[in-house]
DNA sequence: TCTTGACTCTCCCCCTGCTGGAGGCCCCAC
DNA sequence: GTGGGGCCTCCAGCAGGGGGAGAGTCAAGA
């Protein structure tokens, strides 16, 4: 007979772990010395410590256990409970295989913002677009209700944008609270949904020029780009462009001092 | 404003996850009634709730959920935490697969005890032994001492193992309690540890009997087998072997009447 | 025989991330 | 003013133990 110490070492179960057995009846000790409560155990006990060592090894939990060792006398028995075990356990991996897969695809978008940051110019460039699909809402309102239209849009049309939300502006001035804007996403076919608008956006020269920092400042951009095709001799043709390069994050607001606009002004061809 | 109740729809928190947010402190209500403690909620809370259960979904616990909420403005910073989190993950993985498969060895091994037990012919046979790599240990005792060399050599040889657990006999007689024995098992290579010794076991001609019953009952086998080792006019060499073939089980005693042993009397060769 | 120090006992709280329930207010509509 | 549903706080519980307090026990040395 052992004290549980003892018995502790032999099994390598700490002591508090034989006296929560002991409570929840799956490991008994197999003597209690009535006066003192000490427990006692029998070496021939070690093989039951074993074996529910080994269970708990394979994630039984402990009610499970009770019912193997009462219930149970022999191997044959335990190929099905073992093996539905290991389909609870193989799919506990395919939960974490899951998250493992969002978390990659959230790092690659935070670091395909981020590249996109360190590889734009901020100079005056003349670019020539390509002819795209763009699905967009088109109203009057605010700039900063574009937002709002991405959020909607996104979800709608998810698996079909083609690109970075861009936003179009049909009026050739500023204009505080009823601009015409159209708002959405460059998309890989037409979609029809009740909300946005599927048609497509014509290509052609332009003159664009990267802004990095909040929207508020995106005023003296525009001072430079059109002070630019004055000097050039250039006509500004509309609607004119933003392209969103890096917003606000996935997860947070981001720092608006690193967002990322692509003011884009087609050229009248002659 | 929102009560707790819309807000729990918005979010598709449940209410109780919402007020155990708020006494954890990482996402407040933004307007607590004096008087009737209600909270309410504003929409632009919603956002925050979102990056919260995205984070819950990737298994941050919430006390790191509080630090990232807190300290960290920017996605680019998420990066590094994002993915040690899914280190932390992949080892989980790691921990789970390793279950799975000492489940599936366990599997295998209760198998081939129960396909064993179909296998084989118990009447006496002769055969041609292969040279095999044994390790064992040799020693003196009673026969019921081998089980115990089993359990502690299987554990230190695990995966080298490369057959049934055997003992050979040196002794050309039964003793009652110092006989000489080597109990352990075919290894697929020399292996090196402080209890067992490696060495080529010679093969050659056995005659073999398969035995099904408990360890007392072997005696009339060992009867039966001598006796026709007699009539053939062979002779025994040393050691005898006994091969366990299904002996006490992985979880349980089994039922000894099932327990299946074979003899195997190596003959002199003239 | 006494003392000392190592063991052991029971009992209670703590961990995570909620969930359920009891008992009692509060709000709104009819 | 009344009913019904929503909301509040507080408490308990899950799984599998871990940590520690305070008290009793055991065995060896002086």
């Amino acid at each position: 007979m052992f004290t549980i110490g003892e018995f502790s070492i032999i099994t390598r179960l700490p002591v508090k772990t034989l006296r929560y057995y002991h409570d929840e009846g799956i490991l008994m000790p197999d003597y209690i010395d009535e006066d003192s409560g000490y427990r006692y155990y029998r070496e021939s006990s070690a093989r039951r410590a074993a074996v529910i060592a080994l269970l708990r090894g394979m994630n039984f939990p402990i009610a499970e256990i009770r019912v193997i060792l009462s219930e149970f006398t022999e191997d044959a028995q335990m190929v099905d409970i073992l093996l539905s075990q290991r389909e609870k356990i193989e799919s506990a991996i395919g939960r974490f295989k899951t998250i493992n897969a969002s978390i990659d695809a959230i790092v690659r978008e935070i670091r395909s913002n981020e590249m996109n940051a360190e590889k734009y110019s901020y100079n005056i460039e003349e670019k020539i677009l390509e002819d795209m699909i763009f699905a967009g809402k088109r109203f009057k309102g605010k700039y900063s209700d574009v937002g709002g239209v991405f959020g909607t849009a996104a979800r709608s049309i998810g698996k079909w944008i083609a690109g970075k939300p861009m936003s179009l502006y049909h009026d050739g001035e500023y204009r505080e609270g009823d601009a015409d804007i159209e708002a959405g996403f460059p998309v890989s076919k037409t979609v029809r949904t009740p909300d946005l608008e599927c048609r497509i956006l014509p290509g052609g020269r332009a003159v664009t020029l990267m802004h990095r920092g909040p929207y508020e400042k995106l005023g003296p951009g525009y001072t430079k780009i059109l002070a630019h095709l004055e000097t050039k001799g250039l006509s500004m043709d509309l609607p004119t462009r933003e392209v969103y390069h890096k917003g606000p994050g996935v997860f947070f607001r981001g720092n608006p001092n690193n967002y990322l606009t692509e003011i884009q002004i087609p050229v009248k061809q002659d």
